[in-house]
DNA sequence: AATGAATGAGGATTCATTCAT
DNA sequence: TATGAATGAATCCTCATTCAT
């Protein structure tokens, strides 16, 4: 942590993080096509125009939500493993800050997971690279739990594929994102090498 | 087979199938939003305008496609489910048919997945319906194999949204769709209260 | 009255009918450019490209339909002026004819005041010709009634005018179609020569 | 004159202006249907995508031209009636202003009369309030001149009915507007109480 | 007497983007 | 740090019409 509060953030870093926000809002709830430049510059009274005096196209619009989406989960994420050293538990909570962020907390979380990296040809490669650097966490969390072998490799997919899957089907009111998440790593716990408990 | 092929097919049926064929190969391309109306036409060399003799709207040609995807899709499960009564193998053909259908056989069916209802809204009912009727197969072959109780249900959303979620990373040339698939069930098959082999 | 009934006439007729009739409807309510030939086949079941069969185009369904709006509200207002032979009674008669027909009791009559000529480029000629030739009754009531001189035209033109305008208003529950001619009459009455009842 | 004349007219009013007069000469030329933003677009020499930056859409194209078209002609009207105190004096006056503007002197005029409210079902309440408002002027000049009783109405209606007409008739050359106008306010002369001249 | 299938132009509107100011 | 004004292409869709069957 910094000893000496930085400097509060110039006034445009507040317009460009309001862009922002209202992007990964409508993106996340939308999705990367059906959210125009008009529609994001009309959630925070900007002209569409000047979205382009902050970002050169709508690509590296997506691009900055993307990362800054990652950030947030991986960041959160990073915390919620750094609680334990039991792997079996770093990977539990991993998978329940992973729901939690895509479920309820972050808008930007969920444009990660909502958006397919083809779905902006210009720039899917950096979409792609962003999302493997997240999702290696889930690489080193089984590797630190599983003995060598293929299965590592199904494990996380399975995994990460039924937890994201329920960005599509989740509805508040049911059951919580933290218990939809031990339930699913539950469905996994013998090939996980974990006892009943 | 025949001995006369009589041949006639109806002008009229082609150019429909032709539509629907072009129709889903795009939108598992590259999405419902980011298919257009004139990228169908020109697959086909129709004219945009000519596609609304066939569906009143874009919307409209979507639930067919999608009907047609859940209609195969459900077909080639049924067939291969139908071909073992024990419970588990069952389930697994169900499970290997589903992929194979998904990752490289039908474009219908990767149309059922990659497509959100809310996609379209005006039919978004109609498409959740139709996909719920697919999915219930795999809830009642799952009833047919795990007892009572909470479980059941995350069981299956862990399976198919494990499976699914293979649309977004398989490539030809690694692990078959049936290889996927199996090792994914391997990772549940303890909470399946299958026996390992 | 015939004293055989002719035969029915043939099923022909009865679809070409049905098609006239439609049109008038449709085009009285909403104006002939924001009709189209295929809400008109819409309302008759029959496809647009049928109505091809019956009229050459759009226009000349419109003349078609324009041409027996002047024939019945001329055979109305025809009847009604041959009941009196006092030339105001006739006038009088003629104006409330005039206006049932408009109101109330055509849909025909009401697409010759409705459409203008010009609506229709390549028609508008026989357009004006028709609708000419009904307004000539009213020349000829007003030559019956009032001196020669340059009033008769405009006094024609006044009451015409007046008479149609009420399209525009008329609502059912309000005054009724004779009553309202004749007020407009009465509001002309002295330049035409009548005593004040 | 002023001695220096900035001349810096905004390119913006200008733009919107062209768009307005080249709207309402079209519309009342063509009517509003047969009026397309192509159409539009070509008449000043811009894209038709590029009027939505001026007028979300055509209807509220039309609302502008109309309410300018009603702004207009009331203008002219009530400077006309102002100039006299004689109420018969002031409603001639209202008439010749009225049909001056209606034929000869502005398109905007002219798409009141010509354009029906509900030609443009989303924005028709708002036209039936524009030009009822306008319509009131002449109601108001009846009022003075014209004692209590149902006649009062169907005066109005007729005079304004009779004066809209000559649009569908008038032709430059013939009788002016102003005559026009004087004759047929004649042709009412009595029931509104005026003398013979 | 009509249909099925299409055409080609045009309908209103929205897109991401540009650029002088 | 934006805006005002526009562009040009594309959006979905509808138009009147055609014509073989």
């Amino acid at each position: 942590m910094a000893v000496t509060a930085p400097e509060r953030a110039p006034r445009q870093d507040n317009r460009r993080q309001h862009l922002l926000d209202a992007t990964a809002a409508l993106i996340c709830r939308n999705g990367y096509h059906a959210t125009s430049m008009r529609e994001i510059g009309r959630a925070i009274d900007m002209l569409p125009g000047s979205i382009y005096y902050h970002f050169p196209s709508k690509e590296e619009l997506l691009v900055a939500v993307y990362a800054e989406g990652v950030r947030r989960i991986a960041e959160c994420v990073d915390a919620a493993v750094a609680r334990s050293t039991d792997p079996i538990k770093r990977l539990e909570a991993a998978c329940v800050a992973h729901l939690e962020m895509l479920l309820t907390d972050s808008d930007y979380a969920q444009v990660v997971v909502r958006v397919l990296p083809e779905d902006a040809t210009a720039v899917s490669a950096r979409l792609t690279a962003l999302r493997d650097d997240y999702e290696n966490r889930f690489r080193r969390l089984i590797v630190a739990l599983v003995p060598p072998g293929a299965r590592r490799r199904y494990l996380r997919l399975t995994l990460l594929g039924a937890l994201n899957s329920a960005q599509a089907w989740y509805r508040s009111g049911g059951d919580s994102p933290a218990r939809i998440a031990r339930q699913m790593l539950e469905c996994l716990r013998e090939p996980l090498g974990v006892e009943k408990r």
